[in-house]
DNA sequence: ATCGTAGTTCGACAGTCGTCGTAGTACGGT
DNA sequence: ACCGTACTACGACGACTGTCGAACTACGAT
C-alpha cells in the first residue's frame, strides 16, 4: 500500500494538548481553514478545494499542523484528501472553545 | 509621573484580535499565568506572585505579550503591578473560549 | 539620603515558524 | 503505458520567539 492510501497519524483524543491546539489555531491562514470546514460541515472537502492566499507545499504545511494537534482528521480518498474538523473530540476536551472562536468577527 | 505610574497601554475591546489571543494562550508559561489569574478572581496579584520557571525578564516579556493581546489588565500600585484578567471582554467577544481552554486538563 | 524591592529595557543567542520552489510519489483516466 | 492531477518531501531563507544576563528606573521604607 502506496504513502497516499496509508492512513495518516492522528493523535487519539487523550492525547490532545491544549497548547497544541492554541498554536495550530493561532494562525490566519490556519484560522482560515478551520472557519471553512466548520461552515461546511462534516461532509467535509478536499484539501486543495479550500481558497488560499499560499501555495501547495505551504498548505500541506498547516494542514499537517492542524492534523497533527488534532484539530482536523485526514481521510485519503483516491487522489484527493478529505479533510474534516474534529469537532466532536474538540468539543469533548474543551466545550466552548471552537465556537467562541468561530464567533470572533471575520 | 514617572514610569512606573504611567498607564500602560491596553488595547480597547473592540480591538482585540482572535489571532494575537490564541498565539497568547498558545505559550506554556503564559497559559500558566492565565490560569492562575483565572484562580486568584477578580482581586489580581502581583505579576512577581506568580510561580514561573523563568527570570523577571521572561516574566515582563510574557506579560506584555498577553497584556497587548488584550488578555489581562494591568495596574501600578506602588512599586507592584497588579494583574488581572480580562474576563468580561474575552467572554463577550469569544464567549466559552475561556471556559473551554480553562477546562483542559492540567 | 540611602537602600532594597519590583519591574522594565536592551542586546544577544539559539530555536522555531511560515513561506517558497523544486523534485518526487501516488492514484485515476485515456 | 502514459499523462495529468493531488498532494508530499526536502532544503533554503528571512522573520519571529523565548530565553537569559546586565544595566537601568521607580517607588517605599529606614
Amino acid at each position: 500500500m502506496g504513502a497516499m492510501t496509508e492512513t495518516l497519524t492522528h493523535p487519539p483524543r487523550s492525547d490532545i494538548q491544549i497548547e497544541s491546539v492554541l498554536h495550530a489555531l493561532a494562525d490566519p491562514v490556519r484560522l482560515r481553514i478551520v472557519r471553512e470546514l466548520a461552515r461546511i460541515g462534516c461532509d467535509g472537502i478536499a484539501c486543495g478545494a479550500i481558497d488560499l492566499p499560499v501555495t501547495k507545499s505551504t498548505r500541506t504545511h498547516h494542514l499537517r499542523t492542524l492534523r497533527e494537534a488534532g484539530v482536523i482528521q485526514v481521510r485519503p480518498v483516491g487522489t484527493s484528501r478529505i479533510t474534516t474538523l474534529r469537532r466532536d473530540d474538540l468539543d469533548a476536551l474543551y466545550p466552548g472553545l471552537l465556537d467562541g472562536i468561530l464567533a470572533a468577527p471575520h
